[in-house]
DNA sequence: AGCTATTCATAAAG
DNA sequence: TCTTTATGAATAGCT
């Protein structure tokens, strides 16, 4: 709508510019830059909030100011989408194999490593199955996602130990790994068969309430 | 401004009758509650990103469909945010909950959960069986011990990708369960019934991506 | 924190 | 789903 023609206000000179149109880029201007952040946190949240309310969706929307404070807003519960977020990406290198499966199975060599597998295997089920032993899991989590509020204290130590164990041996096992991932990149630069593909990854959901 | 005059349309009438205003309310014709979402999910993701650019913030923003698809953005990036979020939080001994309280809440310790963390633990199997008939597996390897040298590159770089976040979620997913651990051990020595509470927060920054 | 004029986002309809 | 239209909303610049 126009309205270029004149009259709106009796005689009362425009008492401000209105909205300007500005560059999506640093607003130089601290004192500007701070109400700009302010107003648009807000819009932020509420955009946030309505389409979950619109829509039937799961938000989680965090935001870092400058100096680094937190702000948080989410529906029904960021908390919650956050750890459905971090249960799909944890997903995601389990998905993996099934882009080399195909090789997999054409692979099937050694035997005695085969065995030694399955030992291993077992191994981990112990572990799950100690897990799985307390009662419950909540239905998108992973085996570490454990109801630890109901274990006995030494349930719980023995659980810490286990995690920590795990922890230094995850870390430095995917170290390596990365680290002779990248070096067999490396090597094969020379190689002209190169096609990166997607990593697949589909999801699921859950969050309410805004922090500031 | 209400140009509530005539004209404006020589002769062609109005092919639309423009925005009209709406409730916020969940949209119940299915048609337009996605249309909306998209809509909204692209208006919001340009938001967080612009507030990101305006004012020097790190932003994430998770949306879960009401189908549970997965979309995200993040400036300089999602995870990197969520890190920054999760070190915040795990830190702060009030804050822990969130994880554990849906676990806790999922207590109904209900069989149905149960039954299906044994069929994810029977994936998971059939995943660690799968590497296990590769070739190859060094003893005392897990899972992600794959014949690496084997891969193929484009499988290489997947492999790897899914490595790193793994690895990171790993780290903040333990980081959190042992500081879990450690609270709740110090809390029950005193007492030994636990009751979550909301997580006051201050915090830091981080995060660039768009995913959909 | 309020105001106001504008720009921006988006509900409807094609 | 993509475009167009017309209008509702968000917000830049001031006070």
């Amino acid at each position: 709508m126009d309205a270029g023609n004149s009259n709106q206000q009796q005689e009362t000179r425009r008492t401000s510019k209105g909205r300007q149109k500005i560059e999506i880029k640093r607003v130089e201007r601290e004192s500007n830059r701070y109400v700009t952040f302010s107003k648009r946190k807000n819009g932020l949240f509420k955009k946030a909030t309505e389409l979950s309310t619109l829509c039937g969706a799961e938000t989680a929307v965090i935001i870092f100011s400058e100096h680094r404070k937190l702000f948080s807003c989410g529906q029904p519960d960021v908390d919650q989408v956050l750890d459905r977020y971090l249960a799909e990406t944890e997903r995601a290198p389990n998905n993996f194999p099934s882009l080399i499966k195909n090789n997999v199975e054409n692979q099937l060599a050694n035997k005695q490593e085969y065995a030694e597998s399955l030992k291993r295997l077992e191994e981990e089920q112990t572990v799950a199955k100690m897990i799985g032993s307390m009662d419950n899991m909540n239905g998108g989590g992973f085996w570490w996602d454990l109801p630890i509020d109901n274990m006995e204290q030494d349930e719980l130590e023995a659980y810490r130990e286990s995690m920590e164990q795990l922890k230094k041996n995850l870390i430095a096992r995917l170290g390596l790994i990365e680290s002779t991932c990248n070096a067999l990149t490396e090597s094969r630069i020379a190689n002209p068969f190169i096609n990166l593909k997607e990593i697949p990854s589909s999801h699921s959901f859950n969050s309410h309430q805004c922090r500031q």
